[in-house]
DNA sequence: CACAGAATGGAATCACCACTCCAGAAAGGG
DNA sequence: CCCTTTCTGGAGTGGTGATTCCATTCTGTG
């Protein structure tokens, strides 16, 4: 989704130039990092553990990163991908209630399919690190900002074709919808039960729906009303 | 709200029997942790941090406590306490749209009041261990279930007295209400804006004000179609 | 008031882990 | 194909932080 990966400066000690076999050393760093720090903490992921997984030696962890807060920050940015791309294609059109029910079913099936171990990759980093410096926060923002904006445009194209009312605030029920995504992951980890995030979602999405201007007797309102 | 404050047995290394003096003084530690561990990280926080934060020497904390891990669990618990107290005496009555509201405020307002840094203390301790093995884990789900039933009794209170439809589902809507407030807090917390929590909240509360069956034209639904 | 168990101080230990150093191999540009 | 720059291996090392030990002082009870 994202070629350069990461940073554009500042978040590498490397020389400015980077040999093709650099970049690629540099890739399966971040990558194993990432893994690693994501499945269980970041506090806990020893460089020497990113070492063995990287296939790599002690001094090339150094020689692409200033230290390990820098990898960490790459490896938010990585993991801003890594969630993204998960999503696709159906995260790229949200732009009517049948795709929003189908985006709803691909997050929960994925994580069943992991046995509900491990939370979201990039909400489980920003539990861990939202307090630990301004940097780390930021990366961490503007990765839930690119998250957030792919399902505000999918709102913003539903109310522009008159589909949602025109008292519907798209950016709101972004805002929502990642929340509810987000805390129903986090206690959905905890229990190891997919039902708290589809409880979440499917609120949050009824609420969607009881917004349209569809004329059709799907929501429980529509249905209990007639 | 729970005078034992948390364990029941075997988190505590100490004798069975516990002198005025040392209730206190075992007291004193897991205050000082848990402030300690959910301002900043657990990890982060170091013993002699609680030592010094707790005025204990260093022995106390091992007098009192197995080793750190049980130290965390004792934190848990209490931040489950702290959390529940926070949020009396409203929590304790949430049984009505204007009351669901008020704590809504009070909740968007806790966080105002500390400039929306660091997150809710038992989610931010969830996002943290929640795989740092199954007792910390378990010990989340105790709390987070203590909260839920909080917001389910109020619920389901207002289900019986046929102020919510019969097809609405107090239990999901309480673990709904939950899942918005934990990600809301959270996207709250890294953007330093309330206005995260404050839409989930709102969304999550609007659709559960769509399924009351009080005739007042009180929801946006009622508004538009009149 | 004696004494057994509990509480305390603080120095010492001990493992662990982020990070450094240096010497040598590969890359790639002119 | 030479020479500069980058990349790599791996053995340190310095600091840190959890945990222990033991001597000493309190507490509460019979």
């Amino acid at each position: 989704m994202n070629a350069r990966d990461d940073d554009s400066a500042a978040l590498s000690r490397a020389p400015a130039r980077l040999t093709r076999k650099g970049q690629a050393t540099r890739a399966r760093i971040v990558d194993a990092a990432a893994r690693l720090m994501i499945e269980t903490n970041v506090a806990g992921t020893r460089t020497d553990d990113v070492r063995e997984a990287a296939g790599v030696s002690a001094s090339q962890i150094y020689h692409y990163f200033e230290d390990k807060p820098a990898l960490v920050r790459a490896v938010i940015s990585h993991a801003t991908d890594l969630v993204l791309e998960a999503q696709q294609p159906v995260l790229g059109q949200l732009d009517s209630m049948a795709a929003l029910r189908a985006w709803r079913d691909h997050v929960v099936e994925l994580q069943r399919s992991r046995q509900c171990a491990g939370g979201c990759p990039l909400g489980s980093l920003a539990g861990e690190l939202a307090e630990s410096g301004d940097s780390a926060r930021g990366e961490l923002a503007a990765g839930f900002a690119r998250w957030e904006t792919a399902l505000r445009e999918g709102l913003t194209t539903m109310h522009e074709r008159g589909e949602l009312r025109p008292d519907a605030d798209p950016q709101e029920l972004a805002l929502a919808l990642l929340a509810a995504l987000q805390g129903g992951i986090l206690l959905t980890q905890l229990r190891r039960d997919t039902a708290p995030m589809r409880a979440a979602l499917d609120t949050t999405l009824d609420r969607i729906e009881s917004l349209t201007t569809d004329p059709g007797p799907r929501t429980v309102e529509a249905a209990h009303k007639r």
